[in-house]
DNA sequence: CTGAAAGCGCTTACAG
DNA sequence: CTGAAAGCGCTTACAG
């Protein structure tokens, strides 16, 4: 492996000198830069980071927390986090939780004794509260927390209200009053916001007309759809706070002889890509991953590099209604 | 920061001794080392790992390339690898190159700098000659290689001709005489193995009966089955080289009238999660590819402890056929 | 079993 | 503009 010091000495410098040039913090006479450059190109020379690292105290690593890498969400994050990493010189110590207290602590102390320069957490809303945090040894970011968002933290997020709004304001657009919901209990932000949109129409959405799925899957969708278009009164919309659900209650909807969109309408949220390949394509809300998977790194970056206002701020994307097929008028005999 | 020199003044000895019951390799006598340790937890001391780095050169940590983290076939690559690290005490620095070569170089080049402890590269064959990876100062691993199998280092992947092998004995098995494929220009290898079972008895697969898809969609499929679909001698069978081609297939199928699996029988290949879901529910070749993200992680970190023996082999980890709705018989018209 | 010394490869003031 | 010195926090022989 070829040093500084190899360097130096092909160049008839000391290794100071070389140091200058690369970092060209400091001025170098032009004859000299171009015979140490000269020796860094014949030499193959690349600088051991590591060293670097212990000398400065940095690292150029930012670790990022995700629940999982499976599924379109979290990928899209990871992918887009790792571009801005990347354009900003920095390297990804990626950490899946699997929502494992116990795993995150471990990655959490090793990513502290690995001296990372930042932290992004994306959703891990159910673990954040084990790691301790509170003595970080440097900057954390919060993305894609949806309740109990801390206040400890800079926090870019999507605006999860306005979400269950949009599929709200679209089924009452559509003339529907009766709206059942399938639903994960932490995607509570999403139903008040569907309820906001009913609600300014006077029209109250009970909550015996929300349907807990028991597990995230379109099994788990199928049933809670079975359940809530057998209830009375029989409702003519369904919204789905996460499309796997909208997968399954297409399904039940099938088996219960309901065409869609015109004997129910049914609208998802997340608007993941297999979506767009259900018979009928789903109507859903599509929230801006990428984008928000960008802003916090941006943000975290900033802190880490001191360059902007340390303000703890709380920044919300706005999601959008993306309308297909599975959604239509109410059934005129169901007015 | 606490380092190692606090702790030995806490518990009135040298860091050196410290250091020592830490790493356990040198015996301490049981009163010194209890100091010690009660030092360390009233502390709060823990190692700075890019300093130690830097005394051992061994960084505990590996690069994973990966061309992208989207799509269930490498999400579940990327956590596996992921999970054996951290079974180990090692880190993961994640690359994706996004078939990019230049973005991969200069990944390369990161962690050359950084000195990973090894590297493991997945599937990208497009980039493989792009990198200079004689020069590597660390082990390197490749995993889910199907064609172009480089000689020069370790490999873990698929049988990828047997999984065509065991969708078309499938296929003959039903009775399917004329078959058609649907296909990437890189799984020819895939498609050999589907030749073969037809070979065994008789029955050629000629060119004419393989079409490429022209993205790697369902769009793609769609376009690609339709041409295959209309083609004379019209297919009873359709196989096709990864998932996405087949849920295309499957629209295709609908779009032209013919029922599956009754007018037509469909096998795809990956047995992605979102295929079961599909109507009808799609037989397909499974391949197991956390155990080969495993047994490669595995591989890797013998070689980065040398505690094995260095043999450059290529392991082939065999695929499973998963008989589900989308098959059955060859139609009794159709012989 | 414990301490003194040197070194890993770099950077950062500080003199000249 | 360039060189000499010290130091980042650890580990590794090597003496005692």
């Amino acid at each position: 492996m070829v040093t500084m010091q190899d360097v130096a000495e092909r160049a008839g410098v000391t290794k100071q000198t070389v140091s200058n040039v690369i970092s060209g913090r400091v001025q170098v006479r032009p004859a000299t830069a171009a015979r140490v450059r000269a020796a860094i190109d014949e030499l193959g020379y690349t600088p051991n980071l590591v060293a670097r690292s212990l000398a400065t105290g940095t690292t150029m690593t930012v670790g990022l927390f995700v629940p999982t890498v499976s599924g379109a969400f979290y990928a899209e994050i990871v992918e887009e986090v790792e571009d801005v990493l990347q354009e900003h010189g920095y390297h990804l110590l990626l950490c899946t939780t699997r929502l494992d207290g116990e795993r995150a602590r471990h990655q959490f102390a090793g990513l502290t004794s690995r001296n990372v320069d930042g932290l992004l957490v994306a959703g891990d809303r159910d673990l954040i509260d084990h790691l301790p945090l509170l003595e970080a040894r440097f900057p954390v970011v919060l993305c894609a927390w949806e309740t109990g968002v801390p206040e400890s933290y800079p926090v870019v997020t999507i605006d999860y209200e306005r979400a269950g709004y949009l599929a709200g304001r679209h089924l009452r657009d559509l003339g529907h009053e009766r709206v059942a919901v399938l639903a994960s209990p932490v995607h509570r932000i999403r139903v008040d916001g569907l309820r906001r949109a009913f609600a300014e129409d006077g029209i109250e959405v009970p909550d015996s007309a929300v349907f807990m799925a028991d597990e995230p899957t379109p099994r788990g969708g199928f049933a809670a759809a079975t359940a809530a278009l057998t209830a009375e009164p029989r409702p003519t919309a369904l919204f789905t706070t996460y499309d796997a659900l909208a997968l399954g209650a297409l399904e039940a909807a099938r088996a219960l002889g309901r065409s869609v969109p015109e004997d129910l309408s049914i609208v998802g949220h997340d608007d993941n890509p297999e979506v767009r390949l259900t018979r009928p394509a789903l109507t859903s809300v599509s929230i801006p991953k990428r984008e928000m998977g960008r802003q916090a790194v941006e943000l975290l970056l900033r802190e880490v590099t001191k360059s902007g206002t340390p303000v703890n701020s709380l920044q919300l994307l706005r999601p959008r209604l993306i309308v297909r097929e599975s959604t239509g008028p109410v059934p005129p005999h169901a007015g």
